[in-house]
RNA sequence: GGCCUCGUGGCGGAGUGGCUACGCAGCGGACUGCAAAUCCGUGUACCCCGGUUCGAGUCCGGGCGAGGCCUCCA
């Protein structure tokens, strides 16, 4: 099946097909470490993780190559460093662990590659060397500036001119700047700021802007032009487009990124998230009270270019939608699984453009069929059921463990819950109401079911 | 001001011209000792106003409303 990408570049869906079917690339920019990770930040790994699933599901696991770069040099962490004193590998290392502890938690596969600026500082120099040779750059005071006249088709991604963007009052023309649209390749190192993020290079000694590294890495790890880019819609611009300028002006015009997807924001209680309104979610924060799951089925209840809005409803209900999957596999924990393909329906909606609302009601669907199957056909949809969950990074743990949590009391719930099954054989239903009651009070639930009774953490 | 999203039933959320997705909640029923789980049934939904069309939530125009970006924020 075809898959279709909604491609930033036109503004509609577009077949997707990869330069070379045997080494498909994409490209999705990573967090810059120097704090958590808030549950936004978290929207386009776990987007464009759905997506790397389905490609390698196409192409072949080892015909697709992904990369997610660290951001490990920044103004940001370097503030970060002189508040607290730190270095600035602690705070970078530090903070890359919980990422990756906090990505895997949601169920993100590892990418390919995982490459960190500073390792890359090299490959920059030399693209921007390049750039420097053709025109592209000039040297300033504060660094090296690329000259956005110098491209004609800039600002072709977000469809901006340079009177758009100059128009914006918040355009300064910088002392050394030739043109006010034009960004920094290079910045020069100031005076206290840490050893750490000084490099020497043929433009000073300096650090690279903010654009350059992914440039770089790309070109590094997955090649010029690479099939798909992905990120959050406000790094259109400036970013992307500065990215596409540094790239196709080095590579001689050959395209940066085939594809460009971007996804949509999440609002916090229909609010703006930031930092001044206090409502910012970290990732890590939300792991202490739910599953990495629920937070990964909320992030894709909605398609990914729209808004989310994040609010507890939307967790209660992600939580209670995986519950009913969870349910369905359970009553076929003792049925061998048929070896089959994903659903036709889920991966069909999930070609067309990533709608994982689409597949997630083919989920439900195949759920409601399993639940009232004959034996003869549990196998294979188990079997769907799992694979396709397994196309959207669910529904992969064991369903036992899904509904009993931690087994800390396991055995003490099922001690009473077998007395209930009891005193129900007995009659004495005052009896086993009574323990049901007294274990619905410390939130497990109990399902009785001809073959004997299951219980659950609500 | 410029560019770009989005506006669907009580709630979440699909739908890219015609056959009223799906889930949660509610209601009715089946099952159950009673429940829960599960199954079955059940909803005068498409921001407003024009237009195109035999037919529009879906296309076009204009409003209104919410949001994002416009130099380093996913």
């Amino acid at each position: 099946m075809e898959i279709r990408l909604t491609n930033t570049y036109a503004r509609e869906k577009q077949v997707f097909e990869p330069s070379d079917p045997d080494r498909v690339t994409m490209y999705v920019c990573g967090p810059t470490v120097y704090s958590y990770a808030h549950i936004g930040n978290a929207r386009p790994p776990v987007v464009f993780d759905v997506l790397y699933r389905l490609l390698r599901a196409k192409f072949g696991a080892d015909h697709v190559v992904y990369a997610v770069n660290f951001t490990d040099v920044d103004d940001k962490i370097i503030d970060a460093s002189q508040e607290t004193g730190e270095p600035i590998s602690t705070i970078t290392q530090r903070y890359e662990q919980i990422y990756r502890e906090d990505m895997a938690a949601l169920g993100n596969l590892e990418p390919t590659f995982r490459p960190r600026a500073t390792e890359h500082i090299g490959d920059m120099i030399a693209l921007m060397e390049d750039l420097a040779a053709k025109g592209h750059a000039y040297q300033g005071e504060s660094g090296l500036w690329f000259h956005v006249p110098s491209m004609e088709t800039y600002g072709r991604l977000s469809k901006r001119n340079r009177d758009d963007m100059i128009a914006g009052a918040r355009v300064e023309v910088g002392a050394d700047k030739k043109d006010p649209a034009d960004f920094a390749l290079w910045k020069a190192a100031k005076d206290g700021e840490p050893d750490a993020a000084k490099w020497d290079s043929p433009f000073g000694v300096g650090r690279p802007g903010w654009a350059i590294e992914c440039s770089a890495m790309a070109k590094a790890k997955l090649g010029e032009t690479i099939d798909i880019h992905g990120g959050g819609q406000d790094l259109i611009f400036p970013h992307h487009e500065n990215e596409i300028a540094q790239s196709e002006c080095a590579h001689g015009g050959k395209p940066f990124a085939r594809y460009w997807l971007h996804n949509g924001f999440l609002s916090m209680d229909s609010e703006k998230m930031s930092k001044s309104l206090g409502n910012v979610k970290l990732v890590h924060q939300l792991l202490e009270k739910w599953p990495g799951e629920v937070l990964r089925m909320a992030l894709l209840s909605a398609h990914y270019r729209g808004p989310l809005d994040w609010t507890d409803a939307l967790l209660e209900q992600s939580r209670a939608t995986l519950d009913r999957l969870y349910n369905a596999l359970r009553r076929m924990s003792d049925v061998v699984v048929e070896d089959v393909e994903p659903p036709a329906g889920l991966v069909a909606a999930l070609c067309d453009d990533l709608n994982t609302p689409q597949a997630l009601a083919e989920l439900s669907r195949l759920a409601t069929e399993a639940n009232k199957a004959k034996d003869a056909d549990k196998p294979r949809l188990k079997g769907e059921l799992l694979a396709g969950g397994a196309l959207m990074g669910l529904l992969q743990q064991d369903p036992d463990q899904w509904a009993r949590g931690d087994d800390s009391d396991a055995a003490r719930i099922d001690a009473l819950v077998a007395e209930r099954i009891a005193a129900r054989k007995a009659k004495d239903f005052a009896k086993a109401d009574q323990i049901r009651n007294d274990l619905a009070a410390e939130g497990v639930e109990i399902m009785d079911g001809p073959q004997g009774s299951t219980w659950r953490k609500v």
